[in-house]
DNA sequence: GAGGCGCTGTAACGTTTTGTAACCGACGCT
DNA sequence: AGCGTCGGTTACAAAACGTTACAGCGCCTC
């Protein structure tokens, strides 16, 4: 089964990266964020299995991000709180978190109730869904959930999975440089060895096919000599 | 919480152990009776949580051991019957039963069922009727009660029961990819062996009766490489 | 209970996608 | 300019997927 990732939502700089180590770990992707605010921004690219969401936050409160959530649609919460009063618990569950943890905390139990809400959450009956995770760039629209392309009025791309992939690991770092081998690994879960091109051919395709729907496109995707590739347009989240 | 116990009365030696397994996995004890005499024996001397009632059994019939049960305590009862009639489920439900599942079920929906009816038990509190869970998708409307698909006006959709079951899991779960072999597990409590293709045959059967309903959804439900399988379209529960 | 019908799983075959290798032009260095 | 290296592209083979055909099974009718 694929590998399951969480969205950590902690404030405290020392307990997020002991958390997100531990997990991490244990085998989980694992993206962390020390407010709603950062947590909204990876929430428009990214499409955690669960949410492990502090109560007590800066700036926007712990339940009010869970109600937001839960009203939004159906991400699995685990609420951590500071204390171990029934009240929180409550009131977390209330709120809609589907479990809830009392600091201090053990770190394997944690783990245990990640799995117990996820192992839940799989079962679960229809739920209303999250809005999907779009972006625009360059005159062209992706939704990163329905792995769909369009371009003007629905000009639809037909892209093949690996060609989607591709694009969508640009999209979620654009104007940045990325290795051959980051790519591979975030596309193909593997690394490469040195003389492996697979990238290189999927981006030839994947730039025609942009092109193909755009002209202006074709430079898109630079090249960057001996460093990798870098996606070169604006993408705003939608 | 305390383990719970279900008592599970069905005649199919091969239902019974099936559904025995699969409830077990699933952290249940399981009793199984193959009619009302062997049924009586266990609950001489048990107290299950729960009866998972076959409508239709050798010797005594299942509504009138749901008669007798209803009579003698509050013993919670869910039904399976054969067919998907409502008159069954209004007798089934008249008679005394807490709720209802039309053969041929999902596991996981009876499971979900086995927690609801536990669920409701718990705070003794009957609900006079279930409301049907309906959705709408790309101009379909889907009864996942009533196991029912139509599209426009009144175009009904004629689907097997595998399809429906897999359409019905990505109906739960639009925009994840889902691999075959959660959907094999979902639509058929069993896991696949590595060469197993049937997923792959009810995709294509679905996804041809879907295109001759509505041409546009010929892309609703995408193939992930390597991956499985992942439904496109928005869905909102009605 | 024999026969017909429809559903499902298996296997075979056709199609698409992907990875690999090869060729060639582009780039940078001396 | 010449040389070596890197990247773009193409062609081909392998893998994954789509589709069809068919056989077994259960269910219904008679």
């Amino acid at each position: 089964m694929a590998q399951r990732t969480l969205l950590l939502v902690e404030d405290d700089r020392e307990i997020r990266s002991l958390l997100a180590d531990f997990l991490g770990r244990e085998g989980y992707g694992v993206l962390a964020a020390e407010d709603g605010a950062a947590m909204d921004r990876l929430l428009a690219t990214t499409r955690p299995d669960l949410v492990v969401l502090d109560l007590m936050l800066p700036g926007e409160d712990g339940l009010s991000i869970c109600r937001r959530l839960r009203a939004r649609g159906g991400l699995p919460i685990l609420m951590l709180t500071a204390k171990g009063d029934d009240v929180d618990r409550i009131v977390g569950l209330e709120m809609g978190a589907d479990d809830y943890l009392a600091k201090p905390f053990n770190p394997r139990e944690l783990l245990a109730r990640i799995r117990a809400v996820l192992r839940r959450a799989e079962g679960a009956m229809p739920q209303p869904q999250l809005p999907s995770r779009r972006v625009a760039f360059s005159g062209f629209v992706a939704d990163l959930d329905a792995r769909s392309v369009e371009h003007a009025q629905g000009v639809v791309l037909e892209l093949t999975s690996a060609e989607f992939e591709l694009l969508a690991c640009f999209l979620e770092r654009p104007k940045r440089v990325l290795s051959r081998d980051q790519l591979l690994d975030w596309t193909r879960g593997r690394n490469a060895d040195p003389f492996d091109r697979t990238i290189d051919v999927s981006v030839s395709r994947l730039r025609r096919k942009l092109v193909i729907a755009a002209p202006e496109a074709a430079l898109l995707i630079k090249t960057v000599r001996n460093g990798g590739y870098l996606f070169a347009a604006d993408v705003r989240t939608l």
